[in-house]
DNA sequence: GATGTATAGTGTGAAAACTACACTAACTAG
DNA sequence: CTAGTTAGTGTAGTTTTCACACTATACATC
């Protein structure tokens, strides 16, 4: 009764996984009458982008067996809990081009061919490199940091960080993120 | 208990306006903690689009004065209900762009300035008469009706009707609509 | 230390899309 | 028949997009 929709989602995710700070957002509201045989259940759903090397997953309260799995090899899943992961899926593709979400899926440091890779994973497309870095650097939102990637054995890639100052600057002038 | 929510959005807007067969969609669910001072309160809102010319509002059960106003002068609304308008404005300007929800606002055979006049408005901005016809003619979205308006005191303007098949089937191949 | 292997990083020219811009056409009212 | 109102149309310059292939650098291995 004392905590807002939100809240109690970012509670729900830290209790069940650990998981805090982290990009939050609402996704659907379901409340399709048979979608519990049991009983009559409204879900609020949210999803959340995180950069999963960055979070170890510490079950606590209630799952004792949070863990990551590819979106390709989902174990079942309950209820109608496979369309809510669907509509999740699809919103991720929708505003992965017209707005930078993407950062939120890598580490804060992160190379042009990290971005790119994500970018044609979610969008199940290939993309050209050259293009890409032309767009993306033309934007002028990425920070080059003047460092280098380490323990690869090839040609090390220059890292970049996501300038968020910059790009809420940008939108308040009415600057549109698009990829 | 009988009915998912879009149905009860559906009956609660045939019972307070008369209004029915419209597209109308889920747009945000409201939990702040102190939205109504009397009670916990969940709103799932949802919003229509609607030719206004076309639905003669007929208050029947719970609202007696249902009745059309400009965004503009609104009376006093109730709770965060301003809030919600809000949401549902700003939702209307972003998908105006990128999906063809225009067409639910106008009659259904209009003409291109009146199109182009609804896109001004919700935009805010002003679109360049040529460029906008022949942007929107180059889609091929448009059926032309071989008829023009009636009772205007000027040249009148030939009539159009979106193409929703044509549209569908596009879709489905990747097509996006963008204006 | 030479060679192989893997990924990083870079430029150009053609085509397409966008933008800015002003006049004539058609119809009605008086 | 004239005035007033909105419909309807084309072009040239600029910008953006797209397709495309080679060199650079770092490490591993022999």
């Amino acid at each position: 009764m004392d905590e807002s929709l939100e809240q109690a989602a970012l509670r729900e995710l830290r209790e069940e996984t650990g998981i805090t700070q982290i990009f939050l957002e609402q996704l659907f509201t379901f409340g399709d009458v048979d979608r519990d045989p049991r009983d009559r259940v409204v879900t609020v759903a949210y999803y959340a982008l995180i950069d999963l090397n960055a979070h170890q997953l510490k079950a606590t309260t209630d799952a004792s067996d949070a863990a990551w799995f590819p979106v390709a090899k989902l174990p079942p899943l309950a209820f109608d809990h496979d369309k809510i992961l669907t509509v999740a899926l699809k919103r991720l593709k929708g505003k992965l081009r017209y707005e930078p979400i993407g950062f939120e899926l890598l580490p804060k440091k992160f190379t042009l061919s990290q971005l790119q890779h994500l970018y044609e994973t979610v969008l199940e497309e290939t993309l050209d490199k050259r293009n890409f870095r032309k767009k993306i650097l033309s934007m002028e939102l990425l920070i080059d940091l003047n460092e280098t990637e380490k323990n690869v054995s090839h040609r090390a890639a220059k890292l970049y960080q996501f300038d968020e100052q910059k790009y809420a600057q940008l939108k308040e002038q009415g600057f549109n993120f698009e990829l």
